[in-house]
DNA sequence: CAAATAGTGGACAATTTTATCCAATATAAA
DNA sequence: TTTATATTGGATAAAATTGTCCACTATTTG
């Protein structure tokens, strides 16, 4: 479904999300523990989401990761999404012609565009805090 | 979504069971050029096909690609799928934690859930054959 | 200013996926 | 039985994705 960056994107996302609430910044090895991801590479993929404004990051000591209270209200996953997998979900064509393309449909544009269009939307409601607020609660995990 | 060996699959599937119901076997060279793939990765993905009964294959001159009447009833969408992209579909979590698992989800399960049950009937009630119905009166497309 | 800290950026390596090539096998027809 | 044809299977190669390493920059604190 989406790339293991971006699984890392949501999953880092989320934690960062949930130790704002709290006020706490978090270090990229923060991050890779939490998620259990590689740190080198979680790094790039937060690099990306600190350029895309989704979350901010600071240098230096007292540095880390974060997000502001804006940023926790706005961010939605679909935001996540389109900045680390691009927008193939939303203009992808399910069998892999160029384009999706109501015009010259693949056989199965019917069946998938009901399918994308309620994924598309469930990641355009939900936002990142949401869920953020479910794993304080202890309601999810983000490794197992 | 799906790999490019299973979007190539569906693809190659459709075309040979709307050969199929002409009476015409296709050999790889048709298949490839009908859906506009790569022959010699094709051919790869055929015989994974063909090893899981969802097409059959004879060798030598008059041989080639083609489904049976009863093949053409039967095989669904899922079933191509799992032959090539196996039960990640099915039991995989959305945000790459081990096995989607109800006890500890991860923080979209219940949205992923939603959406995943809902491809899953979909690919579980999506016949090839009426793909290829449609694809053979014009309504649809293999290649752009 | 010096030292310690934490993210950044670039090069590089490993793995997975996608794609190619060719010899081998099976089969039908002449 | 020879020949032509078409799929099969194995070895490789190319490309994309995932993952690692390390020097550099910015920033805080003493
Ligand atoms: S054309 Fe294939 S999904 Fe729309
Ligand atoms: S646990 Fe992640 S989708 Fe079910």
């Amino acid at each position: 479904m989406f790339s293991k960056a971006c699984e890392y994107g949501i999953r880092a996302s989320i934690f960062i999300a949930e130790q704002s609430l709290i006020d706490r910044k978090v270090s990229l090895k923060d991050v890779a523990e939490a998620i259990d991801s590689p740190a080198a590479y979680t790094s790039k993929i937060l690099q990306k989401l600190s350029r895309n404004n989704i979350i901010n990051s600071d240098k230096g000591p007292t540095g880390g990761f974060s997000m502001g209270k804006k940023e926790l209200e706005k961010v939605k996953l679909g935001s996540i999404v389109f900045a680390i997998d691009g927008e193939s979900i939303y203009n992808g064509c399910g069998l892999g012609l160029k384009k999706c393309n109501e015009k010259m449909p693949c056989p199965v544009h019917n069946q998938f565009k009901m399918i994308r269009d309620q994924l598309k939307k469930m990641l355009e409601t939900t936002t990142v805090l949401s869920l953020a607020v479910d794993y304080e609660k202890g309601f999810s995990f983000l490794k197992r």
